[in-house]
DNA sequence: TTGGCGAATGAAAGCGCTTCCATTCAAGCT
DNA sequence: AGCTTGAATGGAAGCGCTTTCATTCGCCAA
């Protein structure tokens, strides 16, 4: 049953068709110039030899790969998955295909993701953060197609995210506003996440406006886990006079936190305030909820691909574009 | 700032170094047929021009993209997005790339997405599960490329997958050892998700062998989520006699249906077991701890990675790998 | 009838690589 | 010295498309 016959070329279709190669490519590709019988003629003869084009030709002669490439921390967090998923479906609407890597919080690796991308080819390209190595930067500003920064800005690229250091503060105002006066955060690692580290910067800012200091011993790096969260919230309880309310920085951290706080005896919100960051659907569902920061990553992947979309199109777009984030309270503070 | 010199091509960097084309060729590309001294002269032409391989070309010349396709139901599920992650880090390893698409339990879709990775050009292929609308069956069996079928088995084509239906058998085993006479099982849609039929099979054969029957109207289908899971347990205590051991699809099922438990004053596990399948991290972390059937999906992407690219390698490899699945009790049942 | 025009089609030139085949040249033999 | 041999290199033919430019043809106005 094995078919070996080579893969049907268009010149076999044209030749089915009783065309040149050259109408059998326009009835192909939706030009205008073709008349519409000898467009059928050409899509049945298509039809009957099974043809499928080849993209590799295709690419080379147009100069356009119909592939769009993203390039993630890591698929492991919800949040980047979902986004990636928004952006593939909006993409395939459009006929254009995903190219994924991801490279957990290596720049030196997402370096090398970006130029094997630029180097097999995209017509655009989008990455996570504003932290680069400076290889990676230089590959963005040498190439043609359009690119997208996420998740926070930068004035070089257009920039689609939301201001982190807001989720933070606004997180920060509503532990002030609560009446806690000793904090702490949970947050993933700092270095290289320009996002974690605004998030950071955002509480320390709302603070700041409080009076309140927050100690740099207060702020514990942990793996964007629900085990990370529990290590965390157990070192921070460690320490003198441990924090009644604590910021993390994501929902997982919290939701982590907040087990951990029950196992040890605490009452949440009572004795421990907990807030988060992301509105995974878990915040919703752990009693108590969780008050968090919603923010809109399933549209940030969606938007992302409508922009890159946009551009390809030769389309004005703008070129930072700022999500709304709002915190979501609930009875974890 | 902008560059807008024409991007520099291998026949630019053959001229900078003194050699032919053919040369240029075989030395960025580690043919053995090549003087050292050569090699370097040309690596240093290619670095001062910041050439970059135009991979459309190099696929079409040589027929070979270094591209993987995976086509998946869904990233939304910490399943599927960490075989994903794990297949991409493996197929950077060897300087593969991958193309990703999701087509949420669209069979329709799914095929639209195989079309399009055929015709794009992948050198090799994976999807989940057997169930395909015809269209897909045949664009596999009519491609030269390696295909893996994942997550569960078919004879046509290579699988690496777990048993789907043992999933669903251990669980039961385990639920009636522990005594259970009424059970329930909340799952995903079965239309168009073999996994999950079978999982409902392997439950019902446990009870069967103990004499138990599982009623129709006690397999409920929701979306898989926390929510699902709510209002899946929701739906089954409302009928008459309601289950006192459920079996969950998965572990967001299970871990919904615990929460939903909890707020009607359930005892978990003394009014209620409960029972899930994946082992995701969240199941070793509520309370009770929910007792599981541990599925390596991260194995599985590795898995299927270095299967494609023994393949893509010319080496033999197993038609069929089925990966070990274990049941972890913990404190929900 | 003839010239002119636009619509539809065809011929052919690449796109930027890989790779087969031919060629060159130095070293190792007899 | 003359010949064989193998290593290193160059020449050139595609890979399968898209697209520019030229050509053909029918039709209308003059």
């Amino acid at each position: 049953m094995l078919r070996r016959e080579r893969r049907a070329t268009l010149e076999d279709v044209a030749k089915e068709a009783g065309v040149s190669l050259a109408t059998a490519s326009r009835a192909l590709g939706r030009s205008p110039l073709v008349r519409p019988d000898t467009v059928a003629r050409v899509h049945e003869a298509a039809e009957r030899l099974r043809y499928l084009p080849g993209g590799a030709a295709q690419a080379l002669a147009s100069g356009r790969t119909m592939t769009v490439g993203a390039v993630v921390p890591t698929l492991d967090h919800a949040i980047f998955s979902r986004a990636i998923q928004a952006m593939q479906s909006r993409l395939a609407e459009d006929g254009y295909q995903l190219l994924l890597a991801a490279h957990n919080y290596d720049l030196e690796a997402e370096a090398k993701a970006v130029r094997a991308m630029l180097s097999r080819g995209v017509d655009a390209l989008m990455l996570v953060g504003a932290d680069h190595v400076a290889e990676t930067w230089e590959l963005l500003a040498s190439t043609a197609s359009p690119v997208a920064l996420t998740w926070s800005f930068n004035s070089h690229f257009d920039s689609i995210g939301f201001d982190n250091v807001l989720a933070g503060r606004l997180a920060g105002q509503h532990l002030i506003a609560r009446g806690h006066l000793t904090f702490g955060m949970i947050s993933g690692y700092l270095a290289s996440n320009d996002r974690a580290r605004m998030r950071v910067a955002g509480l320390r800012d709302a603070l700041g406006a409080a009076g309140v200091e927050l100690d740099q011993t207060r702020v514990i790096e942990e793996p964007f886990s629900l085990a990370g969260g529990r290590t965390g919230l157990a070192r921070l309880l460690k320490g003198p006079k441990p924090p009644t309310a604590i910021l993390c920085g994501n929902d997982l951290l919290a939701a982590g936190a907040l087990f951990e706080a029950q196992s040890q005896g605490l009452k949440v919100p009572e004795d421990l305030a907990i807030c988060g960051i992301d509105d995974l659907e878990i915040a919703s569902h752990v009693s108590p909820t969780l008050t968090t920061v919603r923010l809109p990553t399933a549209a940030l992947g969606a938007q992302v691909a409508q922009h890159l979309l946009a551009r390809l199109a030769g389309q004005a777009v703008p070129r930072r574009v700022c999500l709304d984030i709002e915190l979501i309270k609930r009875n974890s503070t």
